[in-house]
DNA sequence: GCCGTTTTCGGCCCGACTGTTTTCAGTCG
């Protein structure tokens, strides 16, 4: 089982605690257990088959046992009791903003409502406001909420392509503004996450007025709030809300500590700060003793009064951040300064939008070394497949291109396919003559763990492999992974020498960040790539360094931070 | 339910907002 569907059953465990009214700190328990369990690198259900279950922080005895009834039976006996006390529809129905646990009970206890139907029922006929504390505004929230769900499903978020773009942009203009003096983007968007529902602008202002007015002004407002002192609501035209605090210089470090998150990065260091006396809130540090408040105008200041080095936002996750700062041990992160090549590029050849040339100047100007175009191979398909005499006419073109050019080079190289039984779609003649080969899955991913598995390690075993592109095949939010042991495929990966991408797509970021780390703890070479089809995608790699930064990568990991000759080698035919 | 440089018991992050209240509980981020 894997660890997500443990996750859920948890959640949706301390949702039923919560329902039958057990103390939060049960349901919290739970609920932590169930972060934990999904941010797992390793596979729960085995470390709980191995009793080391207990070893994540945050599952105890308790905890094991559930998790292991849960994969020997496929339910938690706790669970099951309390559905039978419970509709199972009362779980959706806490999931509708605005009413909680204590709410959807006692809508279920005084009116009967068991599911978000009943709710709508419930809320049209204006019953619920027959319950204390509960009126007509409540009853026109819920309404609108569930309208929203309906609308955009529950767990409507952007992509940080969609949000990121935008953000630097509000914050590049307000910056500009005579009325700004400082203008950050916090929250998950600086935090680089695959995915945002929002976008938070952190600013001072001699005049916050004017500058919260320039925000409304902005052509990209579609949607205007109210506009107050503190900050001006806007909703773009593609639909992202902005939410912009401005405040005074002094405060301003602890704002925007406290804006860029993450949620538990913030509770984390909040319970690190009371170990020392002190307590921490987006207005200050304040000594719990004397009542004395610390206000910071930089973040620096607010981690080292916590005693801290400063935690670059990819790293404020509940994934050790806080500790290795403690320690000294925070890793000098990987930069989009340190790349100097790109390894995965797509051309007219197969299904890109710009040419041989158009592309390799694009990388020359962009100050790359080298950059390796891998046009799809022979069984892609879609009319975008390269035959091998096509590939052999390519190859040439390319030492062409390259001739009497010094200090730039293309490398000729094939996005090869990895087919069903391990094989690739060129023979070994033909991927001999190549620079550079990068294999990846473009077909058959429904097929079983244990065979992906071993497709992929085929290739991985074959010599003239360089590179595994895209490993899970992901797509954020519209395409779960593809079943695959990666553990496996990286202590493998790391015994041949052969490298695993990031690809930088930002629908794919895969690997993701969690097998990022992964792979590099098991030793494997990481390359980042952008996996560009026209010269407007090669900024995408940005977002393969997001994803490495939020691995705790630095540079000495990454073959492609290397110059040519260092590169070149570090290839498993370079050695 | 978890956990331990104040603890094997008694704690467990902080503040704003909302709708409904005469002082606050519930919800959210």
């Amino acid at each position: 089982m894997r660890n997500a569907e443990i996750a859920e059953a948890l959640s949706e465990l301390a949702t039923l605690y919560e329902l039958d009214g057990a103390i939060r700190y049960r349901v919290l328990a739970y609920r932590e257990a169930a972060r934990v369990v999904r941010q797992s690198p390793v596979s729960v259900e085995e470390l709980a088959r191995e009793g080391r279950a207990t070893e994540l922080p945050g599952v105890g005895e308790t905890l094991q046992e559930k998790i292991l009834a849960l994969v020997d039976t496929g339910a938690i006996p706790s669970a099951t009791k309390l559905k039978r006390k419970l509709p199972p529809g009362l779980v959706e129905v806490t999931r509708v903003p605005g009413v909680g646990a204590k709410t959807a009970r006692r809508l279920f206890d005084d009116l009967g409502v068991a599911s978000l139907d009943d709710l709508r029922a419930a809320a049209e006929q204006e019953r619920i406001r027959s319950l204390k504390g509960l009126g007509p505004k409540f009853e026109e929230n819920v309404l609108a909420a569930l309208g929203k769900l309906a609308d955009r499903g529950p767990a409507e978020r952007l992509l940080l392509s969609e949000v990121l773009p935008v953000a630097e942009q509000l914050a590049s203009d307000l910056r500009a503004d005579p009325a700004s003096q400082a203008v950050e983007v916090a929250g998950s968007a600086r935090r680089r996450t695959e995915t945002c529902h929002d976008i938070d602008l952190i600013a001072t202002a001699a005049d916050p007025a004017a500058l919260a007015q320039a925000l409304l002004d902005h052509p990209l407002a579609a949607v205007k709030g109210s506009s107050g002192e503190s900050g001006a609501r806007i909703t773009t035209h593609n639909g992202i809300a902005v939410d912009p605090r401005i405040v005074a210089p002094e405060a301003y470090g602890n704002l925007l500590q406290h804006f860029t998150g993450s949620a538990e990065h913030n509770v984390e260091l909040r319970e690190r700060a009371l170990t020392m006396g002190l307590s921490v809130s987006e207005h200050g540090i304040t000594e719990v003793e004397s009542g004395e408040v610390a206000r910071y105008a930089t973040e620096a200041e607010v981690y080292g009064r916590l005693r801290l080095a400063y935690i670059e936002p990819e790293l404020r996750e509940a994934s050790g951040g806080i500790a290795a700062a403690a320690d000294g041990k925070l890793p000098a992160l990987v930069g989009l300064a340190d790349l100097r090549g790109d390894l995965h590029w797509h051309t007219t050849l197969s299904d890109g939008h710009n040419t041989l040339e158009e592309m390799s100047e694009a990388a020359r100007s962009r100050g790359y070394a080298y950059l390796a175009v891998t046009d799809h191979s022979a069984t892609h398909g879609f009319g975008n497949d390269v035959q091998a005499d096509r590939l052999r006419e390519r190859i040439e073109e390319v030492r062409r291109l390259n001739a009497g050019r010094r200090g730039f080079r293309v490398l000729a190289g094939s996005e090869v396919n990895i087919l069903p039984d391990g094989s690739l779609d060129y023979d070994d003649e033909l991927l001999g003559q190549l620079d550079w080969v990068i294999a990846s899955v473009h077909t058959s991913f429904r097929i079983s763990r244990q065979a992906m598995t071993e497709r992929v390690l085929a290739a991985i075993d074959h010599p003239l492999v360089d590179c595994i592109g895209h490993l899970t095949g992901r797509l954020i939010g519209r395409r779960d992974p593809y079943e695959i042991d990666v553990e496996r495929v990286a202590a493998e990966a790391a015994r041949t020498g052969t490298m695993l991408e990031i690809n930088g797509n930002p629908n794919r970021r895969d690997l993701s960040e969690r097998h990022a780390r992964v792979a590099a703890d098991a030793g494997a070479t990481i390359v980042l790539n952008t996996d560009a089809h026209g010269v407007d995608t090669l900024i995408n790699m940005q977002y393969a360094v997001a994803t490495a930064r939020r691995a705790w990568l630095e540079p000495e990991q990454i073959a492609n931070t290397r110059g040519w000759r260092e590169f070149s080698k570090l290839r498993k035919r370079g050695s």
